[in-house]
DNA sequence: ATTTACTCTATCGGGTAAGTAGACTAATGT
DNA sequence: ACATTAGTCTACTTACCCGATAGAGTAAAT
C-alpha cells in the first residue's frame, strides 16, 4: 500500500513541476488545488526539502519550488523516502536487505524468489518513471489544451 | 509490505506442496518445520482451507493437506486473500477498484498512472505464479540432492 | 517593524498486525 | 463407549504506526 504522505509527495511534485518554475508554490495554495490537508502537507514538503527535492523560499512570494530539473526527479526516491524499500520483504530488498529470522536457507525460499521478481519489476516501474516522463505519458493520453 | 500471514501462508503451502500429497500434515509439524508460532498457523490454515485451498482431516492421522493440484494454486490468490488488492491505491486495482476521494480527474491523474503500471507488473508476477512453478523455479538454482 | 510563510516538535485518535488463550467439536482407534 | 488426537472458533492483548492537527518558533522580504 501506498501510503498518504507518499502519495501526496507525488501529487504535489507534479504540481509543482507543472508550474512555472520560476515561481515558488506556497503551501496553502499547493494544498488547495491538490484537496491535501495544509498542515499534513507541510510537513510532506518539508521531507521533501530535506532529501534535496525541493527548495523553499521564505516570506512575502515565498513557497516551494523544485530543486533539479523534473527529467531528474525519480518516483522511486520519493515512495522509498516515505514508505520504506520497495521490497514486499526486508530479504527482497536492495536498498535495504535484511536477512530473516524464520528462513534457513534464503537460496531455496521461495517467499525470497517470488518476492524478489515483484520488487525487481516495480523497482523497474518506479526508478524508471520520472516527474517529466510520466507527466508526457499523462499528455499522451490525454493530450493537453494548449 | 506483504503481511506475515501471507508469508507464512506461502511457506505453508510450499511446503504442502512438498510433502507426499496424501498424507495430512500436523499443525504442530508443519509449525516447527517452518518455525512459525502454531496458534498463528492454525489461524492461517483455517482461511486458506475456507478458500478452498486445502482440505483438512480431524483425529488421529489428521492434518492440512493441499485441495489442488499445486500448478493451479497462485500466489496472487493467496496474497490477495491476506493482504488484499495487489495495487498500491485503491484507484489502481483491477479486483477492487475505488475512486479516491481526492482525485478531480483520474484520467490525468499521474499517481493513478503509475500506480497502475505497479500494479500490472506485481500481478503479472504472483498471477503468473503457482506453486509448482515456483517449486521448480528454485530447483533449477538449487537443484534438489534426489 | 511588520507581515508572510516556512520550520520544528509534540501530541492524539483510531486502526491494524501479530500473536496468545481457551473452550469447543469432530474423527479415530481400542 | 470412551479416551485421545487434532482441527474449529471466538475473544483478547499488545504494540506499533498512519493520518492528521496544534502551536510555538524562525527567517526573509518589503
Amino acid at each position: 500500500m501506498l501510503s498518504k504522505k507518499a502519495k501526496y509527495a507525488i501529487k504535489a511534485l507534479l504540481a509543482l513541476a507543472d508550474s512555472n518554475g520560476d515561481e515558488p508554490v506556497r503551501i496553502a495554495d499547493l494544498a488547495r488545488a491538490e484537496q491535501i490537508p495544509p498542515k499534513f502537507l507541510e510537513l510532506i514538503l518539508l521531507g521533501l526539502k530535506n532529501q534535496g527535492l525541493l527548495q523553499s523560499r521564505k516570506g512575502k512570494g515565498g513557497g516551494y519550488l523544485l530543486a533539479r530539473d523534473p527529467a531528474e526527479i525519480y518516483l522511486g526516491q520519493v515512495v522509498r523516502m516515505f514508505d520504506g524499500p520497495l521490497a514486499p520483504v526486508p530479504c527482497a530488498s536492495q536498498t535495504a536487505y535484511q536477512r530473516c529470522s524464520d528462513c534457513k536457507n534464503e537460496a531455496v525460499c521461495g517467499v525470497h524468489l517470488a518476492m524478489k521478481e515483484v520488487r525487481d519489476a516495480t523497482a523497474r516501474v518506479l526508478d524508471g518513471t520520472s516527474l517529466a516522463s510520466l507527466r508526457s505519458k499523462v499528455d499522451q493520453i490525454v493530450p493537453p489544451n494548449t
